[in-house]
DNA sequence: ACTGTACCCTGTAGGC
DNA sequence: TGCCTACAGGGTACAG
């Protein structure tokens, strides 16, 4: 479900009510999501305190008390409910999605003063890690990701050295979580249209040849960098089964350029393309082939 | 080291 | 109505 500003959606509601807050008691539903949960998952979390609630590429990261951080990845369908003990819009804050099935309920944190958050996932895409004090950056999940891509750490120059070389499409580069971390389906297709890129385009082809200026690298990271601004503005895109903190919906998906409009005009200026829908990996891309290149 | 494909799981939409 | 297929904001484990 989620790229990094739905995900990034989603920290800003739960923060308020779990950082700071301290956990009474964790109850598992099953014994795994797409992974077996942690050894001792209720033992290592019951009674502790949640000192922040940080997010790094689609995973949040619960910082607890004693140096244990919680990774959350919420896959494809996952998400969470806050309620109180008056029910799920009490708080007047809740992560929620419609249609959302209590059999799918798998684990409940219950908060120290009443409240719970609860982890639905149909497809059980997603999953927890908890690791030990000072082993989260070295953890496999974290070393291995790219910059944020919105942190100064994400340049063009960046970017157009991990592309260097590389056989991959456009569209697969920044599929890659190693490249950059956070991108996924929707916003790769649309930062890829607003830098009027192919996503067929090879990874190789962008770094310009030696010396010459990094036109298209520019344009590229600043396509990726303003419509993640734009989508978290917007509160994410709901798409089926996403809400976000307020129990209301993201806006973004009003503002898809390309993202599931296979057929319809291009909205690029003077272009009108016809847009189109291609399968790479097993997965969907959409472009205008008039206009990307 | 890279690259591409199959697969994990459930729900839903659309064709017949 | 039902049945079947294709597809879905993700990532990983392989085979080549």
């Amino acid at each position: 479900m989620p790229e990094l500003p739905e995900v990034e959606t989603v920290r800003r509601g739960l923060e308020p009510v779990l950082a700071g807050r301290r956990i009474l008691r964790l109850e598992a539903r099953r014994p795994d999501l797409r992974f077996p949960f942690p050894e001792r998952f209720a033992e290592r979390l019951e009674g502790r305190q949640v000192t922040a609630l940080t997010r790094r590429a689609k995973y949040l990261l619960a910082a607890v008390e004693g140096g244990e951080t919680l990774i959350m990845h919420l896959g494809m369908t996952g998400r969470f409910t806050i309620e109180d003990d008056r029910g799920p819009a009490a708080l007047g804050q809740y992560v929620y999605g419609a249609g959302s099935d209590p059999r799918h309920d798998h684990v409940v944190l219950h908060l120290a003063g009443g409240g719970r958050i609860t982890y639905n996932d149909a497809r059980r895409f997603g999953f927890m890690v908890l690791v030990p004090p000072g082993e989260l950056d070295k953890h496999p999940l974290m070393k291995g990701l790219g910059p944020e891509p919105l942190s100064t750490d994400f340049t063009a120059e960046v970017l157009a050295r991990r592309a260097a070389g590389k056989k991959v499409n456009l569209k697969a580069l920044l599929m890659d979580q190693r490249v950059v971390a956070g991108l996924g389906n929707i916003y790769v297709c649309e930062a890829l249209h607003r830098a009027r890129l192919s996503p067929e385009r090879a990874a190789s082809t962008l770094a310009a040849k030696s010396g010459a200026p990094l036109e298209r690298t520019h344009a590229l990271v600043a396509a990726i960098k303003t419509v993640l601004q734009d989508a978290i503005r917007a509160g994410g895109s709901t798409l089926r089964d996403y809400r976000h903190a307020d129990g209301s919906s993201g806006q973004f998906q009003d503002n898809f350029a390309v993202y599931d409009r296979a057929g319809a005009a291009c909205i690029s200026e003077g272009c009108k393309g016809q847009l189109r829908r291609a399968v790479h990996a097993n997965r969907s891309t959409f472009y205008c082939p008039k206009c990307q290149r």
